[in-house]
DNA sequence: CTGAAAGCGCTTACAG
DNA sequence: CTGAAAGCGCTTACAG
C-alpha cells in the first residue's frame, strides 16, 4: 500500500498501476518536471540541452516507453494512420500498403488497414469506425467516393492523401499517375505494332479501370479507328480464370480482333495461359497487353507486355506527404504525378 | 484561474473539449450516471432493462461513439489485435490476414499488422512496439522464435494464438496443420505415380519449409528410397523466376530426376513456365508438385498438382479462439488441426 | 442493480 | 526555457 505523503499509517490507496514505467518516474529520476520530459522526448519546443540529455538518459535507463493511449487521449490525436484500400486480394494494393507501412512505421506511426471491397457503404462504415480512433492521418484509394464518405473525411479535419490517381482537386492532396494517359499509351503501342482491331477488356469496374478505357478510346480515335472502339466490360471481380474466359469470348464474338488490352495483369495472365491451352498463337493470332506489371507477368509464355505502375513509389511518397501534413509542414507539390512505363515484352 | 467550487461568476474554463459526444453527455441525457452508461453499452454486469434501453436510446440519439483511447487508458487494454506475419509479398499470409481481419473487425477489434521479414530481430522490435499499444490479443506466425521474442509475449500476459503449425506446446494455443504430414502426403502422391527420383526444392527456408522437407524425407524412407533423398535448399526469397532457375539446376545437376516437390506454388508455377520455355515435358519428363494452392495454380499449363492449405479457415478459427481468450472464456480445443488436401491436377 | 470518487498516463493552455 | 494545474474520456475498485 503506497503512501502519497510521508505520514506513517498511510490509508490504503486503490492500486491501479499497470506496471509500466511512466513519464512521472522518468521526471523524478531526471530531477525535472513531467512536462519537461514530455517536451524533451518529443523534441518539441526548446529544452535546455543539458536537461534534454538528462531526460533521455533517465528514459533509457528506466526503459521508458510512452503510452500511445494516454498520448492520444491527452492530445486528441493518435499515432495511427488509416489506409483504405479496395481489396487485399489485389497484389497492387498489398504492395502499396507495404510501401506505406515501411515508410510510416519507422517514424512512429501505426498503420490501420481498412478494406472497402469497392463498396461505398463499406467505405463509409470503415471511415466512421476509424475516425473514432482519431487517426493522425488518412490515405485513401482514388478520388471517387460517396458524398457521405467525402464529408466524413472533410469534416474530420484529419489530413488525407489520395492515391493511385492524380487530379488537381482544389485543396486536395494526391499521389499517383494518369490512368487515362497510361491506357492511351499502351493502346498506342498496340497500334504502333500495326494492330487495328484492338479490344479493351475489363473487369471489376472501378473508376481507374474505366479511365484506362477512356485512354484506350482516345488512342483509337486519334488513330482514326473510332468505328473500331470495342470495350468488353465485366462487373465480376478480376481473376486469371476470368481472363481466360474473356479471351475466348472476344475471339468468338469479335473474330477479327487482333489485339486485346486487358485492364489488369491478372486477366492478361489468365488469357495467355488460356491461349496456350486453346492453341491460340500470341502475338501471332492476337496480341495481348496487360496493366500494372504484377509478379509473374515477366515469366509468362510469351512474356506479357504491360504498363508498369509505380505503386511502391506512390506508397512511399504518399507517406512522406502525409507526414508533412500531420506535422503541419508545407507540401510544395500537393498533386504528385509519378508516371508509368510501357513495358514491351513478347506478347504484344 | 479556475475555481474548484461553485462561486457564481465562474471564471472562464480552459476549453479543451474535442467536440465529440462523451459518455457524460449520454448519461445526462438518459438521466443516469456515467458508469451505468458504460456498463449498459458494454453489456457488462446487469443493468436494469429499462435503464439499459434509455441509455441506448440516448446514445443513438446523440450519435455517441466511444473513445478507444480513453477506453484503453482506463482499462489498460486496447481494442487492437496485433498480427505478426513474415511477409506481405506472400499471398498465403495476405489471405490469412484478410480472414483474421474479416472475423475481428465486426467484433469491434482493430487489426495491427506487423511484418517481420523472417527476421528474429525485426520480430522482437515489432513486438516491443506493439506491446506498448497494450493490444488485447496477439496472433503470430509459427512457433519458432527467439527466446527474447517468446519472453516478450509471455511476459506481456497478452493472449496469443500461434498460426500455421500445430503442436501441443503446454499452455499454448495454435491453429494450423501439420506441415510435415502435408510434405509426406504430397511426396507419397508422387511416389504413387511411380516416380522414384523425387527431389525436394525449397527457398526461403523458414521452419515450415524445413518441416515439409522432413515429411518428404519420411515418405522417401518409407518407400525404401532413403538413398534417393535429395533436397535442394536455397536461402533466397521465393519467386517464380527462382522456381524456373531451380528447375533448370535440378535437371542439369541430377538428370535422372523424374519428379520435383517444390515447397511453394510460386516456385512451382515458375518451374512450369520455365519448362514450357525450355521444352521440358511436364509431367512426361518430370512431374511437378507445389504447395499451398495459390491463385493461378489451377490455371497453369499443365495445371499444378499441389497441397491446398486452409489459411482462411486458420485465420477465422484463430480469430475465434483469440476472442474467447480475450473475453476470458474457456477454449475447448487449444491446438486446432485444420488439415490439408492433396489436389491432384495434371502436372503430377 | 447503481453510483461517487479516483485514477489511467499523458499533453494543453497559461503563467512566469 | 520551465512548471503547477487541469483535463482528455473513459473504467476500476469500493460501497451500498
Amino acid at each position: 500500500m503506497p503512501s502519497s505523503t510521508s505520514n506513517p499509517p498511510a490509508p490504503a490507496r486503490r492500486a491501479r498501476a499497470t506496471g509500466r514505467v511512466t513519464l512521472a518516474e522518468v521526471a523524478q529520476a531526471a530531477g525535472v518536471s513531467p512536462i519537461t520530459v514530455s517536451r524533451a522526448l518529443r523534441g518539441e519546443r526548446a529544452v535546455a540541452p543539458e536537461l534534454c540529455e538528462r531526460v533521455h538518459a533517465a528514459a533509457t535507463a528506466l526503459g521508458y516507453v510512452p503510452d500511445p493511449a494516454a498520448r492520444a487521449l491527452a492530445s486528441s490525436r493518435s499515432s495511427h494512420v488509416a489506409v483504405l484500400i479496395p481489396k487485399l486480394s489485389n497484389t497492387l494494393f498489398v504492395e502499396l500498403l507495404d510501401a506505406v507501412q515501411t515508410s510510416l512505421v519507422p517514424a512512429g506511426y501505426q498503420t490501420l488497414i481498412g478494406v472497402t471491397h469497392y463498396d461505398a457503404g463499406e467505405e463509409e462504415a470503415v471511415l466512421r469506425s476509424f475516425l473514432a480512433h482519431r487517426p493522425a492521418g488518412l490515405i485513401v484509394t482514388g478520388r471517387d467516393r460517396s458524398p457521405a464518405a467525402a464529408a466524413l473525411i472533410e469534416g474530420s479535419g484529419v489530413p488525407c492523401v489520395h492515391v493511385m490517381e492524380v487530379g488537381a482537386e482544389p485543396g486536395g492532396h494526391s499521389v499517383g499517375f494518369s490512368q487515362r494517359d497510361a491506357g492511351r499509351a499502351i493502346t498506342r503501342h498496340l497500334l504502333d505494332g500495326d494492330r487495328r482491331h484492338v479490344v479493351y477488356v475489363a473487369a471489376q469496374l472501378d473508376p481507374r479501370t474505366l479511365e484506362r478505357g477512356e485512354g484506350y478510346a482516345d488512342a483509337m480515335v486519334a488513330a482514326g479507328l473510332q468505328d473500331r472502339v470495342h470495350k468488353l466490360l465485366s462487373p465480376e471481380p478480376s481473376s486469371m480464370a476470368l481472363g481466360g474466359a474473356l479471351l475466348e469470348r472476344v475471339l468468338s464474338e469479335v473474330p477479327d480482333t487482333d489485339a486485346i488490352f486487358f485492364c489488369n495483369d491478372d486477366l492478361a495472365q489468365g488469357a495467355l495461359l488460356a491461349a496456350l491451352r486453346l492453341g491460340v498463337a500470341v502475338p501471332g493470332r492476337v496480341a495481348v497487353a496487360g496493366f500494372n506489371d504484377l509478379p509473374g507477368s515477366d515469366q509468362m509464355v510469351p512474356a506479357l507486355t504491360t504498363v508498369a505502375t509505380p505503386r511502391r513509389e506512390i506508397g512511399e511518397q504518399a507517406a512522406q506527404m502525409l507526414m508533412k501534413l500531420m506535422r503541419g509542414q508545407p507540401v510544395e507539390q500537393p498533386n504528385l504525378d509519378l508516371g508509368f512505363q510501357v513495358v514491351r515484352r513478347a506478347s504484344a
